[in-house]
DNA sequence: AACCTTTCTGTCATAGTGTGCCACAAGTCA
DNA sequence: TGACTTGTGGCACACTATGACAGAAAGGTT
């Protein structure tokens, strides 16, 4: 990795992590991106080279996530059932997150509280993640041997397995440590998969 | 219903439907508030009294129909299962559209070519509704007797069941009718329900 | 070291969304 | 008609975001 990349992967947690503390200090429509830029000592114009948007701080996990999952997805076996698949995928996640470094774990913890402050920010996660969604639907239509833009079924897999994430993600509200949320997230995985009828996904 | 009401309300249909015409015509994001108002001859400023963003023009029936659910909602009767009263909830925002003037019919379909051809906008609405969703999770964990703030079943029940709903307006994509439609979405409607295993919502 | 190339950064200009404020016009009612 | 309420337009302003260009920093070459 050389000096460069470094600096620059640098200067990006600088700057996500003067804008975490920013928003839970002020508020997320408080917060001005030149206060963001002003805090790590950039301009505003190098802000936006970094980030695409303001919101993109707040959905920088989401997409990470939602690329793991993508990639688990496509090393599960074929005969795998979909939602199964999924589920796999939304563990991948789970399971990256737990093997993080402290620093990570405090951001995740910073931005649960932001996300949990500002409703519409979980909304503004699966309008950036309604595209993959769409993708997701694709390749489970694709492995279900169905055709995408007909097949009812390939998009509400996709769209069960999505909200059992993201309720796993939101609640219980209560705050605690990285293990214990991400225990509290399987644990909705498996509620999610008992409530669904055996071979629902077939 | 007096003249100054019924003034109102026709501007702002004619807002509403200048605007998804020059959506249709020449993108979403390309389209200015300014050009907007320009076609109905108000000023930006005005248009901004009418709709309070550019998304609300696109939301706007979104917001009606999650209205509408909120009130089929506290209508059902105690002793109905959760999952089912919302899958009530969501065939009387179909009724209501079946029941529309064919002007209201016209806007719904421009609107659905919109959203299909802007994704992002999808999950801007999930966005809007997402304070919503949260209150009809609180709704529901009341009604079955336990705490929303911990109870994740609660929260499970209301996103599978606006998955659903989701799902059924936006697949299959293929054009059609409004019935056409809404009968597509009450089969999605039924799918899901089929889906879940008997009784897990209690 | 001096040099050149590539990449990053800041400045400036610009477009677009959204809001507060105030004067004025339109509608409502006595 | 006159008083009152509400809607409208114009103006200034804050903020997000992007394109263009010049100069600084990093990397490699001789």
């Amino acid at each position: 990795m050389s000096l460069r990349e470094r600096k620059k992967e640098r200067t990006r947690l600088a700057i996500l992590d003067a804008a975490l503390d920013l928003f839970l200090e002020q508020g997320y429509e408080s917060t001005t991106v030149e206060q963001i830029a002003g805090a790590v000592e950039i301009s505003p114009r190098t802000f936006f080279r970094y980030f695409t948007s303001k919101d993109h701080l707040v959905l920088w996990f989401h997409d990470h996530g939602e690329q793991l999952m993508v990639e688990t997805l496509r090393l599960r076996p074929q005969g795998e059932p979909p939602f199964t698949a999924l589920m796999h995928a939304v563990r991948a996640v789970l399971s990256d997150m737990e093997g993080s470094t402290e620093d990570e774990h405090q951001r995740f913890l910073k931005l649960r509280r932001i996300l949990d402050e500002n409703p519409q920010l979980i909304g503004q996660s699966v309008a950036r993640g309604a595209g993959t969604e769409r993708r997701l639907a694709e390749l489970v239509a694709a492995h279900r041997g169905v055709d995408a833009d007909t097949d009812q079924l390939s998009h509400l897999i996709v769209a069960f397995a999505m909200s059992a994430m993201r309720v796993g993600f939101e609640c219980p509200r209560r705050d605690g440590s990285v293990p214990e949320i991400t225990g509290r997230m399987a644990e909705t995985i498996e509620l999610a998969e008992r409530s669904l009828r055996p071979g629902w996904d077939l």
